[in-house]
DNA sequence: GGGCCCGCAGGG
DNA sequence: CCCTGCGGGCCC
């Protein structure tokens, strides 16, 4: 089949990423031979392919130069995907990360390492790789698999009271213009 | 389809 | 080293 065939290519071209042979400033930014719009099977391929590196975690990155990307799976109940424009949400709060109930459970805060790293990329504006899952309360999220969206710029970040009662990081980020369209399920 | 549990790659 | 985190597979 030709899609698989296509698929066995696009692997084979992208180089295994090793971070270790990346100084910290590749880390941001596009990721070589990756365009927009690149779709991975799960999360451990993308993490492989050196556009979201964490397997699990949702955001990636360092708490002293900032994110990297973020996966927007729509683990956290107080996201708001508007495709262009996204509201996301810290890590943290709830009682652990394979058991998502998607309720806050407790208090997120800017002192966790991740929420630290994305809160200085609001500082920074450096942009930020987002990944976008499968989540079926987002028109914009893929069906399956983990879709590369490109690049977007942390406006503001901010503690905020999330619809359980708790206080959660937030975080507006908005799509750097002039790349291609995020495809739209309905 | 839901519940359960195992696991890996980062970053500090 | 150690711990953590918006998976994923397997069983039923």
């Amino acid at each position: 089949m030709a899609a698989e065939r296509l698929r066995a290519k696009f692997l084979a071209d992208t180089a295994l990423y090793d971070p270790k042979h990346l100084g910290q400033d590749a880390r941001f930014g596009p990721v070589e031979r990756i365009p927009v719009l690149t779709t991975f099977t799960d999360r451990k391929e993308c993490a492989q392919r050196g556009v979201h590196r964490a397997t699990v975690a949702g955001i990636s990155g360092s708490s002293k130069d900032g994110a990297y990307s973020i996966c927007v799976s729509g683990g956290y109940e107080d996201d708001e995907d508007n495709g262009d424009k996204i509201i996301y949400t810290g890590t943290g709060g709830q009682p652990d990360p394979f058991s998502f109930s998607g309720s806050q459970t407790g208090d997120q805060s800017f002192n966790h390492k991740d929420n630290a790293a994305l809160k200085i990329s609001a500082d920074t504006k450096k942009p930020v790789r987002v990944v976008r899952g499968p989540n079926k309360n987002s028109p914009w999220a893929p069906d399956k698999g983990y879709r590369y969206d490109g690049l977007y710029i942390v406006k503001e970040a901010y503690l905020a009271k999330g619809q359980s009662g708790y206080v959660i990081c937030r975080y507006e980020l908005e799509r750097v213009p002039g790349q291609p369209r995020i495809p739209r399920k309905w």
